[in-house]
DNA sequence: AATGAATGAGCCTTCATTCAT
DNA sequence: TATGAATGAAGGCTCATTCAT
């Protein structure tokens, strides 16, 4: 009887924290971080003020458990694929195009937390604060190592230095979308890193 | 007599106001953008309240002011150097040089507006701000560019696309500006990638 | 149950805001209006400045609000008198010695909103703030002329012009409060107004 | 040689003094009394802060000096005119339409004093003060006395109650001019009092 | 657990007045 | 006299966080 009410009851927390942490998401997504407000959750998740408190203690917590929610989800079918040995050539352009589409989309219409973990990322310091960016760029890098693998094994390329290659890839991806952040990123751009990059593998 | 007055004053101020402006930079430096406060550089800069708004009406205002009374200085001394005619690969090497330095130790230790600059430019959208953070891309860019062209001239690399290797210069270091600022940059990757860089010119 | 704790929650709500209220009257009676500052608000009513916030937004909105509850409160009496048929003369002199009274005396010491009203008045221009200024004006027109018909209909006096008279009463009452508020207004020129006021009746 | 620089000096204190209080006299026409600011006198008489400190001390006295040196001014016309013993009809239709003018335009668009006056009266309660308002409203009152007396002079009105009929027009026109500054006032409602006004003084 | 009213620290901005030159 | 830079008091507003119910 008792643990099927802390069971009922861990149920209920649970599925109001999910409730909490989707509408969280989508104003994150839409006023970033640092424009949002207790209140603007509040209002998205028609939860009370006090009620709130009760999951998350503060506007920091919430967002990390939202990053922490989301990502690995991202490009998660890239790495399911990967699985299945698809052809390398394809399988890269279809990385890319992704990466391509994203960088041209989301970011401007407030559908992605980018700018949002930008914001939280360069006003917070803690080693904690570090590791949660470190985690995010660290899943670029594994799947681009997972790719180039893939083209080793099928001899597509060859491969002197994954971890540096990885490394650049990432930093690109990164400064690219800084660029369309808070700058310009034409598409042309992309294209012609995405080149440099392939021209790259093609002479390592 | 006017003329003299005016000459007068005008100095003056334009004193103050590079007073206001230096401790300004100093704030900046140590609390990034969005930490900062009138109140810290009415401490900082010793003037009152009043006083302050004289010449600046908004933190805003006083950190555009920062940056452009800063910006293009940096780097001054390689694009001095260029114009000597100097050893391309010698002066490849400085500038490399001078970035790793930076990457390592500016950032970290609040002695560079970097952190702010990135605080700025991700809380502030409008296509005057924008130009802002376009300019000082477009710095770097233009700094790589007129060294490669030394390369071509003195016939030390094969350069057939100028432009997209100033570019991906350009966003490997925001990248891994980003990097040092919000995650963790090691000496080694800053290696590892400036040497992925200079294959990439000795093969084009 | 969620429909009963509305109903408390909006008593509450409602008596905290009629206590402000109560405190706004008393320090806008006491001020004015311009001298007012929600500091004031604050200190009469004995909540924090963020409580106050919740429930009005500024000294306009506080200063509207206290009007609205007030108005239509005076003369009230009279008002309801009048549907008793009383004795035409009675009424009005009874009417015109609750005005004296008020002239004299609410005027000088801080027990009336007057002063408050002209300030705002004269500092607002918007139509709806005309309108709050016309409205209190009709009120004293509407009242008048329902004791002329009164009059009328008693065969007490002969009116060929009510609306005229009407507005002439509250004109003189208007710069007989002007008088009071920012000159002098001696009880005899009152005596004179209405012996005038009672003969021009009389004689149409 | 002493008392001829005295002499110029004070010719120029006297000048600066005017054209201070003229540029004054259209910022208090313009803005009223409360909006006025020392820079926006100090603007538009294009001397410096410190220069109009050494001739007025504060909005207040500046305001003082602008209003005691247009008292008067107005229907100066008018009571030059008396002099002439002119035809008491029409000097008194005369007269009217001169308020009626006033009351329509010259309050609306910024070219009288009255709004500023009033602003000025119901924030300032000194004795002083309350005779500045005294002595504009006995202006008033005596322009009609002299009319009167001269329709008396004329056997054109028989007037037992000069002091109160005075007072009684003063009053409406002071009842007039707060609503044309702070609610509605149409032409009718003027031409409906004014002949209130003449009904009152055939029938004395 | 849940509610939302209440708190008060913290920031911004304006302006009358002073004062060194 | 004349200047205008400098001062700082005064007021406005917001929001994370607490707490009685």
């Amino acid at each position: 009887m008792n643990t099927m009410n802390n069971h009922n009851l861990s149920n209920t927390r649970a599925t109001k924290r999910l409730i909490i942490l989707n509408s969280a998401r989508l104003v994150f997504a839409q006023k970033g971080f640092l424009a949002v407000t207790m209140q603007d959750i509040i209002q998205a998740s028609k939860i009370s003020r006090g009620g709130l408190y009760l999951y998350f203690h503060s506007v920091d917590e919430l967002f990390i458990a939202t990053i922490s929610e989301r990502s690995n989800r991202q490009f998660d079918d890239i790495r399911a694929e990967i699985k299945q040995n698809p052809n390398f050539n394809v399988l890269l352009n279809s990385y890319l195009a992704e990466h391509k589409k994203r960088l041209l989309t989301n970011v401007k219409n407030g559908t992605s937390l980018l700018r949002a973990m930008y914001e939280y990322s360069f006003t917070h310091d803690s080693p904690k604060d570090r590791q949660l960016k470190k985690k995010q760029m660290n899943a670029t890098k594994a799947t681009v190592r997972s790719i180039l693998e893939l083209g080793v094994q099928q001899q597509a390329i060859n491969m002197p230095n994954v971890k540096a290659i990885a490394d650049n890839f990432m930093l690109i991806i990164e400064g690219m979308s800084v660029l369309a952040l808070a700058a310009e990123l034409k598409p042309e751009q992309i294209d012609d890193q995405f080149k440099l990059f392939k021209d790259q593998l093609a002479k390592n």
